[in-house]
DNA sequence: CCGTAATATCAATAAAGGTTGATGGATAAT
DNA sequence: ATTATCCATCAACCTTTATTGATATTACGG
């Protein structure tokens, strides 16, 4: 069977805390295009470099985005694995009072 | 095709905020258990009736939980059809570029 | 080297969130 | 009717988070 990390309810809590803002969301929803620098996000926000690169930070802290620093430029994209960790934290709510393990319908 | 009410930033913004804190993850595993009211909840986490008064209350703002009037007593459940949204929500952030709708696998 | 561009970090402030204890309204029990 | 129980709300307080402008850091181009 896979490992099945079970993620702490403390990283869990910290994902949706990163995921309780406008801005990054907007942020999470524009690196859907594909990886991005600080500069192309805050020409495409018009508004200030520290505060992208705050909410840039919490989205880091929280696994949901990864960054790739070259030369003077740092390149943010999402994390798939982080986004598959949280379906499977949402999905641990939805489950009603199953006993046995089903696995999923398509693996 | 279904309606596909396209939730509003705003709105996702306030269930991921909802789901934020510790103590509110952990009344929603418990509700995984079916209804319960708030006294039900006070005594299994040992603290202030207030306290759990006011995270169901934010719980129920985000449209997490429903809440059930009777006599005395208010009976608080999770409410599927957010559980559902915020699936989807979750989702919408994990797809790539891609131009197609595809539908799931299992239907 | 020196200047400039891309980011990160910091300090100060403002705004939002969480905890606690007290109060009040409704309902049930006596 | 009085009292006790369940719950929501409020006020006060403290903590966390967000914004802004300034400064620091690193890398690149002359």
């Amino acid at each position: 069977m896979r490992a099945k990390t079970a993620t702490p309810i403390a990283a869990i809590a910290k994902v949706f805390q990163a995921l309780s803002d406008e801005t990054r969301l907007l942020i999470l929803e524009q690196l859907k295009e594909g990886e991005q620098c600080v500069c192309d996000l805050t020409s495409a926000f018009k508004t200030g470099q520290s505060r992208l690169s705050f909410h840039l930070r919490v989205l880091k802290d929280a696994g949901l985005v990864l960054d790739r620093p070259e030369g003077r430029w740092v390149y943010y994209s999402l994390n798939p694995d982080a986004l598959e960790e949280l379906l499977e934290a949402v999905n641990d709510f939805k489950s009603p009072p199953h006993k046995g393990t089903k696995k999923g319908c398509c693996l």
